[in-house]
DNA sequence: CCTTTATGTCAGTCACGTTGACTTATATGC
DNA sequence: GCATATAAGTCAACGTGACTGACATAAAGG
C-alpha cells in the first residue's frame, strides 16, 4: 500500500527528465535569438548574418574554410551571406600571407559595431541568468553542453 | 612590473566565459539537432515538421493556439506544416466538446512511431551527456537554461 | 445581437539552406 | 616541373519555412 504512491518508476522519471533538457534546450535557444533579430532586421538581415559576424568577430583572420566548419553550411550558402557583409563593408577579406589560396576575414569597425551591438543583448540575457544561478550551476551549463556537443568541437572549450 | 603579467582584468575574463556560454549553446543547439534531419528528410519533412511532432506528442490534445504560442510562429506557418502531417496521417485533429471553436491535436500511431524514433536519438544525446556530467550539473544546465528563457515560458519547468 | 475568439485559407514575399557543375589560383608531393 | 590536391568563388535551380496582409467561417459570450 505506501508502495503505490511511492512515486512513479524510474524509468518514467528519467524519460521525463531528458524530455525536460531537450524543451529547455529548445526555448532557451528560441529567447536567445529573438532579441537580434530586430537590429538585425533593421539591416535587412538575418540569423545567418549574425553568425557570421559573430564567428568572424571572435576569430579575426579566420579563413573561408575554417568559418564554413564552424557553421557546417555548404560554401554556395555562405557566399551570398559572406559578399554582402564584404560588399556593404562589414567583413574585410586579404589574402593569408602564408597561403595565398587562403582569404582571412576580419570584421570592419562598422563590423565590430553592429557585432557589439548583437552581442550585448545576448550577454546580457547570459549574464543574467548566470547571475541568478550561480557559479556551481554555471559549471554544470557548462559540463552538460559540452557532453551535448559532437566530439570534435568539444576541443573549442578546453580550458588552459 | 608584476602587475604586467598578473591576468587579464576581470572584466576580460567576464566578456570571454559570457562568449563561451553564447558558443556553448550554438554548438549544442546545431549538433542536437543535425542527427534527426536524416530521418525527417526521408519523409520529406523538415525541423518544422519535428517540433510540432514533438509538442503535439508531449501535449496531446492540445489547441492549434496553445501550440502557435509554444512554437512562436505565425498560423499560416504552421498551417503548411500541420495540414501536411494531417494529410499523411501522423496528427489528427477533433473538435474541443467544451468548445467548438478549438480543435485539439493529437498524435496518431503512425505519428508516435516516427516521434519515437525522433526523440530516441535525442534523448539518448541528453542522456549520455547527464551520465558523464553528474547529478550537480544536470541541475546547473536546468537551473541557467531557464534564467535563459522568458520569464513568460519559465513555469513550464515548475517542479511539484 | 454584436463582438470577440479560434481556426483556416489565399496570395505574395524573403531568408537561407541544398545539390551539381565549373573555374581560377595556389600549394605540394613525386 | 608536372600532376594532383586544396581554397575559394560562381552560376543555376530548387525547397523549406518563416513572414505580412486580407478575408472567411464557426462558435462563444456578454
Amino acid at each position: 500500500m505506501t508502495d503505490i504512491k511511492a512515486g512513479p518508476n524510474p524509468l518514467y522519471l528519467r524519460e521525463d527528465q531528458l524530455h525536460e533538457a531537450m524543451e529547455l534546450l529548445f526555448f532557451a535557444y528560441r529567447d536567445f535569438t529573438t532579441e537580434c533579430d530586430a537590429i538585425l532586421a533593421s539591416h535587412g538581415f538575418g540569423r545567418a548574418h549574425h553568425r557570421v559576424i559573430y564567428f568572424v568577430g571572435r576569430n579575426p583572420d579566420i579563413s573561408v574554410t575554417a568559418l564554413l566548419e564552424i557553421l557546417r553550411i555548404t560554401k554556395q550558402s555562405l557566399s551570398r551571406v559572406l559578399g554582402r557583409l564584404v560588399e556593404e563593408g562589414f567583413v574585410t577579406t586579404r589574402q593569408d600571407p602564408a597561403d595565398g589560396r587562403r582569404r582571412l576575414l576580419t570584421l570592419t569597425a562598422k563590423g565590430r559595431s553592429l557585432e557589439g551591438r548583437l552581442s550585448a543583448t545576448q550577454r546580457a540575457r547570459i549574464a543574467r541568468a548566470y547571475r541568478s544561478a550561480g557559479g556551481i550551476a554555471v559549471e554544470g551549463y557548462r559540463e552538460v553542453l559540452m557532453g551535448i556537443i559532437d566530439e570534435a568541437d568539444r576541443r573549442r572549450f578546453e580550458r588552459p
